[in-house]
DNA sequence: TACTTAGTGTAATCTCATCACATTATAGAG
DNA sequence: CTCTATAATGTGATGAGATTACACTAAGTA
């Protein structure tokens, strides 16, 4: 199983969790000749800014800050749709908000954990759930293409 | 494992799908002293008409065919509020659109099927799903308090 | 250089959801 | 039966999230 819990739901140094993330999302786009503006990178950055999900127009605000003009709703929304298409955030259907992938480099399905106290939101990758999930939709007769895993509760820390 | 895959995923008498919601959340609302009024069982029958998630404002514009008159946002998402409340729907984050609870008498966890094709969606409860759940999440700390999964794909009818 | 495609700026619009406040209906106490 | 407290509904306005359409600019390539 991977996941990002320590990270995201115990104290950290968070400057790393961000670099890390900007370096993986530059050589990953590299790889894959998808051009990361300088645009979409300042989305990703602010979007790695914690382990909380930010919406779209929290994300205008804080552009807006930075940039010191008006910056419009599909300024960030194709951003947004870029570093969804690269699988380097996700969002979370619940929150109309998105987060940062921290392991945008292995495909995987979408399992996350969401602190109601704390707001933090850690991500898993764990095969053997994913059968078993692939395995009950299986026994309804249902063909699975992808499936979306919401766990809300309490966080280590915020226990 | 509870579900409504045969009637939701499959050819079925649609009618005896809604009277038998009908009957049911009407029998749960009097055990439960909770007031089951006309408008909010209007607004259950019409999610009821289907085993697709429909969204407020389509629900809005049926009332309105119905009443004859103007209906606005707060009457429909009172309504949609009780009906959530007393477990009778489920609204569907990744579709911003609610569907009709199966088993509302048992108390359950959020699995849909949700097929990408005819749009229907069924749902299932898995007590052993549930607890594979809980336990990938309790392997990372996490106190969970509930969950819900979306699986998408193609239905048995569509496939 | 010219051309083609990808990316960005901007205004308007659309969908989903909530707030605030007035009014009406209902159940239970006396 | 009537009064009262509470629950439910009607109504306009507004907030929040997302998309469309069209003009313009930058980047990659023949």
């Amino acid at each position: 199983m991977i996941s990002n819990t320590r990270a995201a739901h115990r104290d950290h140094n968070h400057e790393r969790c961000q670099t890390a993330a900007l370096t993986l999302a530059r050589g990953l786009c590299r790889e894959r000749r998808a051009r990361l503006t300088p645009s979409r990178e300042t989305v990703l950055r602010l979007i790695w800014n914690s382990h909380c999900p930010i919406g779209a127009y929290a994300l205008i605000e804080q552009l807006e800050a930075e940039a010191g003009h008006r910056v419009l709703p599909p300024t960030v929304y194709r951003a947004l749709d870029f570093l969804l298409t690269q699988g380097l955030i996700h969002r979370i259907p619940s929150r109309n908000a998105f987060i940062g992938c921290p392991f945008p480099e292995v495909p995987h399905q979408n399992l996350f954990l969401l602190c109601k106290r704390c707001g933090s939101v850690a991500e898993c990758c764990a095969g053997s759930l994913d059968q078993a999930i692939a395995k009950t939709a299986a026994r309804t007769g249902f063909a699975i293409s992808h499936h979306l895993l919401e766990i809300e509760g309490l966080c280590h820390q915020c226990q």
